[in-house]
DNA sequence: TTTATAATAATAGTAATACTATCATTTATT
DNA sequence: AATAAATGATAGTATTACTATTATTATAAA
């Protein structure tokens, strides 16, 4: 059996869906490489065009400009996180388990996921955890909350925050919780690798040390109300 | 009497010091003004020369370019920071009582200080919030690294990391928590502001509810072990 | 007080970026 | 076979992120 993962996307994304056509799916190929390789900054609509062997022109029938391009991966990068986190908790019951599996699936070093061909997820991994503040952190902040463009974000958000009221309901500050592990998952692995005196974490292989701290982080708090 | 905080900034973050020259002055307190008003994405040395009735070349003559010029002020705010935790801290001998002073400061709204005139920390303190971040999320993060550009924040950090280490030495992970805090300081405070359901708290005008879950999770970790 | 020197102003120029517009051609659909 | 949709090719523009040059003014040393 072959399946497919196919995440629905909003529209306000993109002027022309891009995994609805060859070209699109390259662009999002590409653009997710080539964002690895030279960074958001120095990444432009005519360099992938080049890599991709169509014009700028073209890419921009698919997207409005290159911030809403990176926008759109990072949403569908959530979305990802909150399918893998849904289909690692299926069956499990004890709350603790969930949020601790939770935890882990937000904090490691993710493997390309073969459902998806042409979306190269560590490549993606390493974008959102260097780029990925980058979508929230604009001008534009209340247009695009107002065209929901981070649900995907909130979502997952509100599912942490529900594990976390069922592992203890008298918790009152769970989204801010749930906000600061998300957070915390990708910001304390960037340091980890690139400013590592600011975390506590010298083994660069050791994948669970930032989940750990976490994981520990948080029971701590839930528990002691 | 008249005091001036004068805090010594890393010569490898401009070509000429600005603090030296009343262009320079000029220029560094618009910056801050300009940045606040449009964001770090549209500023531009040529519209801020217009601002100052200078040129652009003008300040080509201070800073490289815009990126390091908002390291520079970001740079100058984590140092602002350590010297009022440090003042606030004078005097105080229970380190239960210091951490949750130095939390409170990094977590609530700033008003402006009058020993430094030519900075309006109030300005400063939202582009801190808003834009902070990349300042270190930047493709030359190594070599920045290396010329001590992210010194300030560093050292914030461990001092955070020794506060809390004399609120409990058995605790091993002081640095990452040190991190956490002072990235949930802002970004909580963003995401207040901006996304509030991503936070519990509805009051936007209440400046404890951030630093008071801070202050409540930091505790808990810390007391776990 | 002249002289040197350092800082600034004025102007020009360039390669790259972030787009928009037009029209021809190919591919898919009815 | 006709129509529409998607793509390719090309051109053009305003702005950005610089660098270079030369003239002018302010400051400080001789």
């Amino acid at each position: 059996m072959e399946a497919y993962l196919k995440i629905k996307m909003n529209e306000n994304l993109f002027l022309r869906n891009p995994e609805e056509t060859d070209l699109g799916k390259k662009i999002i190929e590409h653009a997710i490489i080539l964002i690895h390789d030279i960074g958001f900054e120095a990444f432009t609509f005519k360099k992938l065009a080049q890599e991709i062997g169509t014009t700028e022109a073209g890419i921009y029938r698919y997207f409005e400009n290159k911030h809403l391009l990176l926008t759109f991966i990072v949403d569908w990068y959530w979305s990802w996180q909150e399918y893998r986190i849904a289909l690692h908790n299926i069956n499990i019951v004890d709350p603790i388990v969930k949020l601790k599996k939770a935890i882990h699936i937000l904090s490691e070093t993710v493997v390309d996921d073969v459902s998806t061909p042409y979306i190269n997820e560590t490549l993606l991994y390493n974008i959102v955890m260097s780029e990925g503040a980058k979508a929230f952190l604009t001008r534009h902040i209340n247009e695009y909350n107002k065209a929901k463009l981070f649900k995907p974000y909130k979502d997952l958000c509100s599912r942490i925050a529900d594990m976390i009221m069922a592992c203890n309901p008298n918790y009152s500050t769970a989204r801010s919780l749930a906000t600061s592990v998300l957070e915390m998952s990708h910001s304390l692995n960037y340091y980890k690798k690139n400013l590592p005196s600011l975390t506590d974490f010298k083994e660069l292989k050791d994948d669970t040390l930032v989940a750990n701290f976490i994981e520990q982080l948080v029971f701590a708090t839930i528990n002691r109300n």
